[in-house]
RNA sequence: GCCCGAGUGGCGCAAUGGUAGCGCAACCGAUUUGUAAUCGGUAGGGUGGGGGUUCGAAUCCCCCCUUGGGCUCCA
């Protein structure tokens, strides 16, 4: 049960009370509506609802005028304890409340009224309709019964409610910055990149960004003893068929390439691949743990309707790597990947998240005993390193239980980074082995990792991290030269040499425009220094230095300029 | 995939039954400028694709494609 003291809850309470008034205006507006649900959620509330016509947003402001009618009513919620017969009578013409109802534990059931207005429902709620606070009513849309797409489509409506009209008025604030924020508006606005059917195209600003993440990614990985590999794009699709991903994954597969009788695929996973290199001669003990990485790109055909800018499309390219070891060496490999993973974030400026251990799920490869000691290593190895995970039962995949870090969109929307997998199929099915030091065969432990996830995804956390505002080091375009007259150009060029030979990426705007819009335009496109040279400068020998967020540093010197760009070239960490 | 919405020049938008227009960008010209949009001119689309209704279709109807929101938060 809730408390009744604390804020939060107070917030969650209004909501749901607020998701009731929303259906008693649906109700009154629509007789012949049936309900489903309607809880509170983390910034709002919604209701579903099956009715005899789709809903457009065009329809909110109808209702929403109808609740505050209600609210004005002052109506009362009152709970009522009814027996469950009686409860199926009173919905009898309600039947996804018939279902609830039949699947309630006890015979009796919790009722809330607000006037005529009746619900199922266990409360708590506000005590009268006039305690609710500032609403809105946001959008429409489908939803399906119990969120199983074989249950009926019904017609969602969302809204949120907040204490105060500052705290709405905040709220739909925040909305608004999160839309100047999202990554796809601002790959269009910087000339990131462009997407068609969930296949990305890098242009040049979008791919200096993904390639300066990528190089760093690669010495960080040679320092910590990984092996870099590269490996096809295709394959001969046999080796689907005994990874199993052909069998489980199909849905997800692009439709085989057939040439001179054989049936290839594209790669919807790097992991065969390595495998492949792992097994190109024998392995002893003494080569583990074996870490190969690959930057490698993989196709899978997600349904269209989930689709999303960069964050979730059909050919990305993940941060993989695979950690062959002996099960002695398991713990100290995920502890060193989890250190990699919070090195990388760090890296990159986010410092907020949280772990989440997702265990055995009811179907599974490999044996109970594996799991209970994988499940355990894990755990040792994030409480060794003095962090918590959020724990996500039965949430693990099936070929192995995984610690996973979400990275969270501006809307806060959250998307799986970072992953870290134990995997003991893979090496069943492959039959990996590696000789121990008593001569004999013995199974290898596969791990599987991405620090970053993958390149599109962690692009666009990035960008809405930053709001477009890269740090220096991964800015498409560092500085930018405005001379102020024409008879400047030649000045800025020198300065321009002098800045690119010391690896700085530079340019000079020399077009005919005036400074003012040069000025303007170099702070839309977030460049992080913008120096502007006119006779003065030219006759001192220096450049006026303003910054993107729109701070003004005056004259400087070059040696000075540089003491202050030279630090931000490289990435803190 | 499913529900609802949207697709109009490179981008952002207008025109809801009478034959497509605005701003920015582009191009040409003038201007040489002191910290968030200089001025003038030129060109550019037949409205995502296909079919239909109509004397007449961005506008209405049907099919398809693309795209946005959502389909997890358990009375």
């Amino acid at each position: 049960m809730e408390s009744f003291s604390s804020p939060m809850s107070d917030l969650k309470t209004m909501r749901h009370s607020a998701a009731h008034i929303l259906a008693q205006a649906v109700v009154g507006l629509f007789p012949e509506a049936r309900l489903g649900i309607g809880p509170a959620t983390e910034d709002g509330f919604y209701y579903d609802f099956e009715l005899p016509r789709p809903l457009s947003e065009d329809d909110l402001p109808q209702i929403e005028e109808r609740m505050r009618e209600i609210v004005s009513w002052n109506l009362p919620f009152v709970p009522e304890e009814v027996g469950k017969e009686k409860v199926k009578e009173m919905f009898d013409r309600q039947p996804y409340k018939q279902e609830i109802i039949s699947e309630l534990q006890g015979d009796r059931v919790t009722v809330y009224h607000q006037g005529d207005f009746y619900d199922l429902c266990r409360g708590p709620h506000l005590s009268r309709t006039s305690e609710i606070g500032p609403f809105k009513l946001l959008r429409t849309s489908g939803a399906y019964w119990r969120g199983d797409e074989k249950e009926p489509m019904l017609q969602r409506i969302y809204g949120t409610c907040f204490e105060s009209q500052e705290r709405l008025d905040l709220y739909l604030q925040n909305l608004a910055e999160a839309e100047r924020r999202d990554h796809r508006r601002l790959g269009k606005e910087l000339d990131l990149f462009s997407v068609h059917e969930g296949l990305v195209l890098w242009h040049p600003k979008g791919a200096i960004i993904r390639s300066l993440i990528e190089d760093f990614w690669r010495q960080e990985h040679l320092k910590r003893g990984y092996q870099l590999v590269y490996t096809p794009h295709i394959l001969n699709q046999e080796v689907f068929q005994k990874s199993g991903h052909l069998a489980m994954y199909q849905e997800f597969l692009y439709p085989p390439m057939s040439l001179e009788g054989k049936e290839y695929r594209v790669k919807p996973m790097n992991c065969p691949g390595h495998i492949m290199i792992y097994q190109s001669r024998l392995r002893s003990y003494r080569d583990l743990p074996l870490r190969l990485a690959e930057l490698g790109t993989v196709y899978r055909y997600e349904r269209s309707g989930t689709l999303h800018g960069l964050l979730r499309v059909r050919g990305f390219t993940q941060d993989d790597a695979h950690i062959f070891c002996s099960p002695d060496q398991v713990e100290s490999e995920i502890s060193e990947a989890v250190k990699l993973c919070q090195f990388m974030l760090g890296s990159f400026g986010f410092e907020e998240y949280e772990f989440i251990l997702s265990t055995r799920p009811e179907k599974y490869a490999g044996t109970l005993e594996m799991w209970g000691r994988a499940e355990s290593q894990l755990q040792g190895a994030l409480t060794n390193l003095g962090l918590s995970a959020a724990l996500e039962e039965g949430g693990g995949v099936f070929y192995g239980p995984k610690v996973d870090i979400k990275l969270y969109d501006s809307l806060g929307r959250g998307w799986q980074g970072p992953t870290i997998q134990l995997d003991f199929n893979l090496p069943q099915r492959f039959e990996v082995g590696y000789i121990g030091p008593d001569g004999g065969e013995h199974q290898v432990v596969m791990i599987h990792r991405a620090v970053l996830g993958s390149m599109e995804r962690f692009i666009a956390c990035l960008t809405e991290h930053y709001g477009g505002a890269f740090p220096v080091w991964l800015s498409p375009t560092q500085a930018v030269i405005i001379p102020i007259a024409d008879r400047h150009i030649s000045y800025a060029r020198g300065v321009e040499e002098e800045f690119k030979g010391r690896g700085v990426r530079v340019e000079v705007d020399a077009r005919s425009e005036r400074m003012n819009l040069k000025v303007r335009e170099a702070i839309l496109q977030r460049i992080p220094y913008i120096l502007v040279v006119g006779d003065k400068e030219e006759r001192a020998g220096t450049v006026s230095l303003r910054l993107r967020s729109g701070e003004d540093l005056g004259s400087k010197t070059l040696p000075e300029l540089w003491q202050i760009i030279q630090p931000e070239l490289k990435p803190c960490s």
